[in-house]
DNA sequence: ACAAAAGTGTTACGGATACACCCATGT
DNA sequence: ACATGGGTGTATCCGTAACACTTTTGT
């Protein structure tokens, strides 16, 4: 049984905002790529596809990403629908832009050197095609919405990292330095860090603490109505 | 010159969570109806429609609320692509759901009578058809986020209104009571409400002044780094 | 005179901010 | 011994929350 055949149907893509972050550097990155097909060939783009009728949206913006890093099971979230009747010369599409966060060390090198993908630093970002430079400024905005409330940092940084590292994130997402000592108290007070005896010892002589984040612990205090806040 | 021939489109859709209120009573309500086509006629939905070819997916949903209401230029705002494949039992559809502000005493009777709408209290929300609830309920975790950091409970009060009818919407959209003397100094102090000389006299015997909103001197204000903030 | 809603000030608390020195260690 | 980054404590400020009585006026 099937309904509304008669209304007509609209090309849909997905474009995905890949944010990265290297623990020893101290900027986030954006993965671009040249684009090899027409129209608009050999600019700077975003990763993007179509969506296959038998491939749900979130489905489609999964399969752009592992296409490209190789990663599965990344954080992602819906960004925004972009749907103006002009935004892509090459034809009327509907594109809905999803951003994920990735460690920078964890992705498929080959793959996405094959792809023609570069890392960027945002602070050194090109003009991109039609309006993803607009899709990056509202992943941008969102990311810096939803780190201060959700603790999607970690998904950023290693399984250990050290709370010098994890400030330099947070400085890195919201391009502002903050004070060491409110940081970490911050951090602490929350409980959700573990201290590991491990140190980390590149960085400096005295070397820092390996701290992880307990997910599990985190679970349990928002069932009490805690909230995360930075 | 044409690109992207080859690739599958899809049934793209939008549906429409218009909320409105009345500042004499204290609730707020949805706009919902009963759907008169298969699948699942007769059941509880909100309005939608098809995008067209040749309309933005914002034009599609103007065009829609106008369909409903017979206002233009209310405030709207995207909220999610619902993407899954089963979402509709009808066929594979796509819907961008927005959610509208109305003012309850704008709205054109006569069409949404035609429609089969009926404006229902948050309180007593019916089962809606597939993800409609779903929509709700996101629709207004977004509107309680919004009116908490921009001005926009002003688009569901009259041009002018009572501290306390203000009051009443805020009470309505969070469920939840505030302290009376508080609230208002907090929104006083921003000097964005601009005090009338003229009372409204129909629920009390002392009468409350009418305020309105600024609108320019809000814009103004948001250059020098203002944010609005209950 | 009384009922009903509008309007008004002060205090206490807690989280946020600002700020400077000591520690550990590799060279 | 010195240079480098890691780690720590306290005082102040400000916004938030809590709280009860007076005013106006229609009946």
């Amino acid at each position: 049984m099937k309904f509304y055949e008669k209304h007509p149907k609209i090309l849909l893509a997905v474009d995905s905002i890949i944010f990265g972050f290297n623990e020893n550097e101290r900027e986030l990155k954006l993965l671009i790529l040249k684009r090899n097909f027409e129209p608009a060939k050999g600019n700077w783009s975003l990763m993007g596809g179509f969506v296959a009728p038998e491939e749900s949206i979130d489905g489609a913006a999964e399969r752009i990403v592992k296409e490209l890093t190789g990663l599965e099971n990344v954080y992602m979230e819906q960004l925004f629908a972009f749907g103006g009747l002009t935004r892509d010369p090459g034809g009327r599409i509907v594109s809905v832009a999803y951003f994920s966060l990735i460690k920078l060390n964890d992705y498929d090198r080959e793959l996405a050197k094959k792809h023609g993908a570069y890392w960027i630093s945002l602070s050194e970002l090109p003009d991109l095609i039609f309006d993803h430079n607009e899709m990056v400024t509202k992943a941008l905005r969102k990311l810096r919405i939803r780190a201060r409330t959700q603790p999607i940092g970690f998904e950023l940084l290693p399984e250990k990292f050290t709370i010098p590292q994890l400030q330099g994130l947070y400085e890195a997402i919201y391009q502002t330095p903050f004070d060491k000592r409110n940081f970490r108290r911050k951090l602490l007070s929350m409980n959700l860090l573990e201290k590991l005896d491990e140190k980390e010892k590149e960085t400096s002589k005295k070397g820092a603490f390996y701290y992880k984040f307990n997910q599990e612990k985190y679970e349990e205090l928002l069932l009490k109505g805690f909230n995360f806040e930075i």
